[in-house]
DNA sequence: AGTCCTAATTTTGTATATGGTATTATCGTC
DNA sequence: GACGATAATACCATATACAAAATTAGGACT
């Protein structure tokens, strides 16, 4: 589990800016804290900050230290953002977010595909359709080809952007898929919506096909909403803060 | 215009990078080469391709350098690597990446817009309009304005992606309005779209607003496409290699 | 006593030097 | 000719020194 140092620090502070535990506006330790804090160097110290500048946590200035941006100052298309939010706790104000977004972009990302899609991007498609098929009758990981699924059709519009959207989607939807298919009939009940998704792919019947993918979307959220009901621990979770030390 | 080593190190790369000056797949030059290049040290280059890395544009190894990775690796709603991209050149095949993403974007926004928008929401997007019509018919900056309303409509989603998504477009649209309103009638002619847009919003009817922003959007591509036909100077501008140096 | 200007302090920004490590390529041996 | 050990290369990490900038505090002047 253990990369390098400097993407260890990374993500630690990623984790905990993402997770709260520095209050927004204000500054982070100073980097001769944190050194110490963290037993790296300072170097190490300060790229990792520039790699979180980057990624738009995190403002730097002489003096005023190193402050933390508001939460809607910050790149969530980046993967490792992403991430590190899914770690920090699935809030119901991010499932909605997810959920609109999965509604405005693959009902229009399928249209796309059922138009452009080549030979090979229905290949791939329907390589990830039979890999769910085959985790689910005889067992493997459902998740991964559902995955690759979804994938495949925002890839299969061949837009550079929408599949840009498909890289951070797919961290978004890992964690909620694993919260879905945990219904135990989920995976099942959900394939033939994905094999009439497909289908309609194939037969480049886009309005088919939208219609297709947002019930599968719906089916999905409510999947995630009655899972979330029943393991219903608050009913507020803001700062869950599971607080795992990263050794 | 200068503001620090660092963030003219990061740009003057990255522009390098996207502009397509180094190979995709290949290395750039190791650290001591870029040090007496740029005139900087090493921890200014360290940093700064931790930066890039953090962007998706690269990834380092020991032995192997520092290699650009494929254009589809990179975070592409980073705004840094949108801008890079705009100075680099507006290739076709990324003006019509644009346009299929305002037209899946834009409308789904618009519609939850409808919906959602906050009276405060409302009065930012009309105070965007005004401007807009100053500048129309007494001068000032149209594309400023017009940018703050096409902002307005995504943050009224009361969606933190979609608000990202919008500072992603900002920095796309203002490449192709400073483009498009080149044509002498062009933002008198929009006027009236975007306000019909505006009071579809206001009148929460989201179908109608689906419909007028359609129209905008495809009005705003046409107008691209006439502007760059009539400014024609290369059938395929892969590599316009401004190559301006970042003194 | 209040206000403004200046100076000190704190914290990040930049530069340089040094040793370590991992990867790759080359060379030698079998 | 193929496999393995060695060497070179380039990034990885640390330590230190100094510069720049902004905040804060102190002092002087009004």
């Amino acid at each position: 589990m253990i990369k390098n140092v400097h993407g260890n620090t990374v993500d630690h502070l990623g984790e905990a800016i993402v997770a709260g535990h520095y209050p927004v506006g204000s500054s982070i330790p100073p980097e001769p804290l944190l050194c110490e804090e963290l037993g790296v160097s300072r170097t190490v110290v300060r790229e990792s900050v520039k790699s979180l500048i980057a990624k738009g946590l995190v403002t730097t200035g002489p003096k005023v230290g190193t402050r933390v941006q508001p939460s809607d100052a910050w790149n969530w298309f980046d993967p490792d953002v992403i991430i590190w939010q899914s770690k920090a706790g699935l809030t119901p104000e991010f499932l909605r977010d997810l959920q609109d977004l999965r509604r405005v972009v693959e009902p229009a990302a399928v249209r796309l595909a059922a138009e452009r899609a080549s030979q090979q991007d229905i290949a791939d498609i329907e390589a990830a359709y039979e890999g769910m098929r085959h985790a689910v009758f005889e067992g493997g990981d459902y998740v991964t080809y559902d995955l690759r699924f979804h994938q495949g059709l925002l890839k299969a519009c061949r837009n550079r952007m929408l599949v840009q959207m498909s890289k951070a989607l797919s961290a978004l939807l890992r964690t909620s898929f694993e919260i879905s298919t945990t219904r135990k009939d989920g995976p099942r009940s959900s394939l033939p919506l994905h094999r009439a998704v497909l289908d309609a792919v194939i037969a480049k019947n886009a309005a088919l096909a939208e219609k297709a993918i947002l019930v599968l979307i719906d089916g999905a959220h409510e999947d995630i909403e009655q899972v979330l009901a029943t393991r219903k621990r608050l009913p507020k979770l803001n700062q869950p803060a599971p607080h795992l030390r990263a050794a």
